[in-house]
RNA sequence: GCCGGAGUGGCGGAAUAGGUAGACGCGACGGACUCAAAAUCCGUUGGGUGUUUCACCUGUGGGGGUUCGAUUCCCUUCUCCGGCACCA
């Protein structure tokens, strides 16, 4: 078959399927399905990473449309973001036109895909009537103590001249362009995620239908540690120094405390330091080093001694007070204790600096001597020198000096996350303009909700370059205002939201997208809520899959959605990589487009090779050759169907013979193991049964007579999610008149995939040595005599004694010599 | 360093409540069709040995174990990929 007979079959269903809305949303769901895959960033054109993403979503669309479910399955574009923004600096070109042409560009391309959008419901993030919800929803964590506002040391890109969250952080880089990340100090926009961080580390356990990979890294991002806060004092002045530990038993060990450089009260305390030059030097140029530098585990630790004292509240003992830059300021308390005797870090900081170490914990039976320790001892043991705990079991030591600590008032229990408040704020431009306003009287005024969207200012008005402040500070008109609450003169925020807070909620505008009064129907949400299936990539695992989290329990918990968790199912697909196994880039020339390969080969093939290629969860190397199999494919039943097809009018099983009735089984046989294929998302191994068939079907030599063409008829049904214009197209020659895909998904004959007959293997000592056929069920002793009767067999027991026998019902028996 | 995932023919990959390893496809080889080639159709195809329409040996990264039987379970080790990485 000609590939234009494939592309003219495809443009034909593409327009009977637009024009028969066929992918319309149902009002009313009686078995509802929210399908979704991870919408796109508009960056060009879609990319076959996109591709293989939304070919799997549209095979589960249609198989799921043949089993009877209503279903919501949409699409939309993550509009905001640097990329627009460095178009209009680089080139200058709009960010609005640019994006406005790559989301027209590749919706073009998915149309031509033909992938089961519901159009009528497509968003982007970067039009006003979006973002004026990303602002309403940023309004309503505010109300909720949620957001707020603070001064602090922040990630830094001091290419992208915008500060970072912390998911956008890759090691030490920047995620877009990959600059080494420093620290600033500014104000910023944050959110309290934290405080969702207990909740969503338990949600994890009920995500059944997650992938356990998945779920580990977000247990591992989320980072929870017991411990507890025990609160050192400065030796002069009333001041608080609460350190965070796991290791509460070797508080008796405590021979110093290090307070990260950036940490306030390190500069509360500087002015009683002698050498405050000194150690104001030490600070900054630990706050110049980047990211990548502090964090280098294999640099050796440095710090500086204030020359202040504190007090440890267990044992009165004055301990040295340090500064170093390895002590990290946002986790925990940003205040440490050393204990070197059983902490390898605090051990090789205590040699460098000759600061004493102190053995509080010896291994069960044994004692060590500090002259002698080579390394910190960090395993559990006795607790000694630890005045009313000594003689106690390290291990359960931790629990007792809790207790005792809160008893006295010294401390108390503590939960410490890794994961920190999401920073929120943008100083860029193209995102949605924070909807608050600073009043010099009034402080920080939201913006009241009839006044939004905060529209960003027109682009011929603003200057893109990046300045380190928001591109929105220097247009007037955009700045100046008036505050809702005095009416006196004030100005507006002028920075813009991270659009990972657009990527949290997008799925649910899809719900009501053209609403202008709310920003999704509850009754919809009803209806549609959970997403039943999310298909997207795990690199988001860390970032937009837990922020997509929190903010469905957010919004669970102001009573707007049903559930507190957004999805059912989430399934991850692998990348799509060259020959070679290296990612598709421009920069190194190997991206192929989709297009491409839909010019040349159409789309039906082009989805059954990605499809057959690899399980959809697996990376994909890519290979040309692996096309030719499925156009052989596709062109086989073509073929087929064309030569063979005849009026049907039904058949009778029963009244096959011998061979048409095996001919029938593996019919049956094939439309279980599709069924269960697809339910399992293993599209390539249910392709390969569909090939495994078709290969019967060519060889099968009655062709002429109804089972033939029931074989047809199922064959088209099982294949159609895979391969749905060819498909669509075959069907119609039966003279059918609605799509295939409003036809009922077959289920199989279970008797007819009962064997009457099986192949039983015949082992001596675990080895095949023969294969006997006899009716199925049979008992041991029967297929026991048939064995030992097998010429191929006596050879091996002649003259030996068999010890045992193993049988295996219908498939095996083993004879043990 | 810690935590995940994976190692199966020339290649992509099947098969794990332990039970015929290599489904299906690519490639290769042989045959049919053809003046010829392509396409198509029909076969063969893990490696090895032999007395070569048949028989045996061997084989799922390496080593060991449990078992009548291990790609599957356990221990150990190597390699690759991914996540986190001074988190106190």
């Amino acid at each position: 078959m000609d590939i234009k007979e494939f592309k003219k079959i495809e443009k034909k269903w593409q327009k009977r399927w637009k024009d028969m809305e066929l992918y319309k949303t149902p009002e009313k769901p009686k078995k509802k399905c929210f399908l979704l895959e991870m919408y796109a960033y508009p960056s060009g054109d879609i990319h076959l990473g996109h591709f293989r993403n939304y070919i799997l979503g549209d095979v589960v669309w249609r198989y799921k449309a043949m089993n009877g479910f209503q279903i919501l399955h949409p699409f939309g574009w993550d509009a905001f973001g640097l990329p627009a923004e460095q178009a209009a600096i680089t080139n200058k070109e709009s960010p609005l036109k640019w994006t406005m042409d790559n989301i027209a560009k590749s919706k073009e391309t998915l149309e031509r895909l033909g992938i089961s959008y519901d159009w009528k419901r497509e968003v982007a993030t970067c039009d006003p009537e979006y973002y004026k919800w990303t602002q309403w929803l940023f309004k309503k964590l505010y109300e909720h103590g949620l957001c707020y506002r603070e001064k602090t040391f922040v990630n830094w890109c001091p290419d992208c001249k915008t500060v970072l969250a912390n998911e956008q952080v890759i090691q030490g880089r920047c995620w877009r362009c990959d600059t080494a990340v420093t620290k600033k100090e500014t104000e910023q926009w944050f959110i309290r995620i934290t405080n969702y961080a207990e909740r969503l580390l338990l949600g994890l356990d009920k995500l059944e239908e997650w992938p356990e990979n998945l779920k580990t890294i977000q247990r591992n991002w989320i980072g929870r540690s017991e411990g507890s806060e025990i609160v050192f004092k400065l030796e002069k002045g009333n001041i608080d120094l609460p350190v965070f530990t796991t290791r509460s038993d070797t508080i008796y060990g405590v021979t110093f405390i290090v307070i990260a450089p950036e940490h306030k009260i390190l500069r509360e305390i500087l002015p009683q330091m002698k050498k405050r030059e000194e150690v104001e030097k030490y600070i900054n140029t630990s706050l110049m080093k980047t990211e990548i530098e502090r964090t280098d585990v294999t640099r050796e630790k440095d710090g500086i001694f204030t020359g202040l004292y504190a007090i440890n509240p267990f044992s009165d003992e004055r301990v040295e007070i340090w500064t170093a830059d390895y002590v990290l300021s946002t986790y925990g308390t940003g205040i440490v204790m050393g204990v070197p005797g059983h902490d390898q870090r605090d051990f090789e900081f205590a040699q460098k600096y000759h600061i004493p170490i102190k053995v509080v914990i010896n291994p069960p039976g044994g004692e060590l001597r500090v002259e002698e320790m080579e390394q910190a001892y960090t395993e559990p043991g006795v607790m000694v020198n630890s005045g009313p705990f000594s003689g106690v079991d390290s291990t359960s030591g931790i629990e007792k000096t809790i207790e005792y600590m809160e008893e006295k008032g010294l401390g108390k229990r503590k939960v410490t996350y890794k994961i920190r408040d999401w920073l929120i704020s943008r100083q860029r431009y193209w995102g949605a303009p924070i909807p608050m306003i600073h009043c010099d009287k009034c402080g920080i005024v939201p913006v009241p909700e009839h006044e939004l969207p905060v529209l960003l200012p027109e682009e011929s008005k603003v200057d893109f370059v990046p300045k380190g402040r928001s591109p929105l500070a220097d247009v007037g008109e955009f700045y100046n205002t008036e505050c809702p609450k005095c009416k006196g003169k004030a100005h507006r925020d002028v920075d813009t939201i991270d659009t990972f807070l657009d990527s949290s909620w997008y799925y649910l505008r899809y719900l009501s997208p053209h609403d202008n009064d709310e920003i999704f129907k509850k009754e919809e949400a009803e209806k549609w809520l959970p997403v039943d299936l999310y298909i997207g990539g795990i690199e988001h695992a860390a970032g937009h899959l837990i922020y997509y989290r929190f903010i469905t329990k957010f919004l669970y918990d102001i009573g707007l959605v049903p559930s507190d968790e957004p999805t059912i199912k989430m399934f991850n697909h692998g990348m799509v990589l060259d020959e070679h196994g290296d990612v598709m880039s421009k920069s190194k020339g190997n991206v192929i487009s989709p297009r491409e390969l839909i010019d040349k080969d159409g789309v039906d093939i082009a989805r059954v090779a990605l499809l057959f290629f690899a399980p959809p969860a697996r990376e994909i190397l890519w290979q040309n050759k692996g096309f030719k199999g499925a156009r052989r494919f596709l062109t086989r039943i073509y073929t087929l169907v064309k030569k063979y097809l005849k009026d049907y009018s039904g058949m009778d099983a029963n009244a096959l013979q011998k061979k048409e009735y095996e001919f029938y089984r593996s019919i049956e046989e094939t439309i279980r193991d599709v069924t269960v294929d697809i339910e399992r998302m293993d599209f390539n191994t249910a392709i390969a049964s569909l090939m495994e068939l078709l290969n019967r079907m060519y060889t099968f030599d009655k062709k002429d007579i109804p089972i033939f063409q029931y074989a047809i008829r199922k064959f088209n049904l099982l294949l159609a999610p895979f391969a749905p214009h060819l498909l669509e197209e075959l069907y119609s020659w039966y003279g059918k008149s609605e799509s295939i895909f409003y036809e009922t998904w077959p289920s199989y004959d279970e008797n007819a995939i009962k064997k009457e007959e099986v192949t039983i293997v015949i082992q001596i000592n675990g080895k095949v040595r023969s294969r006997i056929v006899v009716p199925a069920n049979r008992e041991v002793d029967e297929v026991k005599r048939i064995a030992l009767e097998e010429e191929k067999i006596k050879k091996y027991t002649a003259g030996k004694k068999i010890k045992n026998f193993i049988y295996v019902k219908d498939k095996l028996l083993n004879i043990v010599l």
